[in-house]
DNA sequence: ATTTATGCAAATCGTTTGCAAACCT
DNA sequence: AGGTTTGCAAACGATTTGCATAAAT
């Protein structure tokens, strides 16, 4: 088993690119939370980290698939580590209030008749898919 | 049977709004689109509607739940008819390299399975849903 | 006559970028 | 040394907004 800073530290020199400390700080705070963050949200957990080094790693670490952008209902972009490298695959509840987005899981049976339909829906697009996402939209328990 | 324009009207009287000539261009346009627009897609179809009200009437437009807006991968949104008008249920192939929107959809079968789980999701995580995603993310024919 | 929509130009604000100093290896 | 990363401040660009005019009721 290996360690995930090894990991992340290993997929990035395979791109020629280094796992310099603003990066684990980054990574760090991804890991200690339960939800994408937000870059203010990054930022004021850290405040040694400049906003410009946020986005330039945040940028080259989704490059390297190491964190993944989620898009929510708002205007900011949120973060969150790569599933391959949480093993744990979800989706997310997205606030249409207030832009919050939560982790949610469906049943293996489902994912399972969803893998296999959009593998059939991605063919017959000539498609090459990468990723999915199954988000649902509404309003979160504070702002319903 | 009610003819769409008729339809549309009818819910935006029903928010106290009107349906202006600049609202119907729109409409006209999104309706004969076989995927979601950008605004400038949308401007470039009628050249005499201005940008700062092709923005303000989407924003009307979205809120009386008439458009929907749909978020790519790029920074620009895409808006489309809304289904409950085009009684049409889809799902969005989305590509990572240009953006570009195209609709997909799944067996009948395949969204039963998906409303229950995610019928249960919701209620696991007292969230109020109002629609759901299911987006393909990766690259285009054109892209791969 | 009043309220609402329009078009233009200017402002907004999350994000990106230029540059010189600090940091690796 | 030779390259990369950093922090600051300035620039960027999609979207929003102020305001005077035009349209709708």
């Amino acid at each position: 088993m290996v360690d995930l800073h090894d990991e992340i530290a290993g997929k990035l020199r395979g791109v020629g690119q280094r796992y310099t400390t603003n990066r684990r700080v980054i990574i760090d705070v991804l890991e200690a939370a339960t939800h994408p963050l937000t870059i203010q949200e990054i930022l004021d957990r850290r405040t040694t980290l400049a906003q410009s080094s946020a986005y330039r790693n945040l940028a080259v670490l989704e490059e390297t698939g190491v964190v993944h952008r989620v898009v929510s209902s708002d205007e900011f972009a949120r973060y969150e580590l790569a599933e391959d490298l949480t093993e744990h695959h979800h989706h997310h509840l997205i606030c249409r209030s207030c832009g919050a987005v939560a982790d949610f899981t469906v049943a293996p049976e489902v994912e399972l008749v969803l893998a296999g339909a959009l593998e059939q829906a991605a063919g017959d697009n000539e498609f090459s898919a990468e990723d999915h996402r199954l988000d649902l939209v509404g309003r979160c328990r504070r702002c319903r």
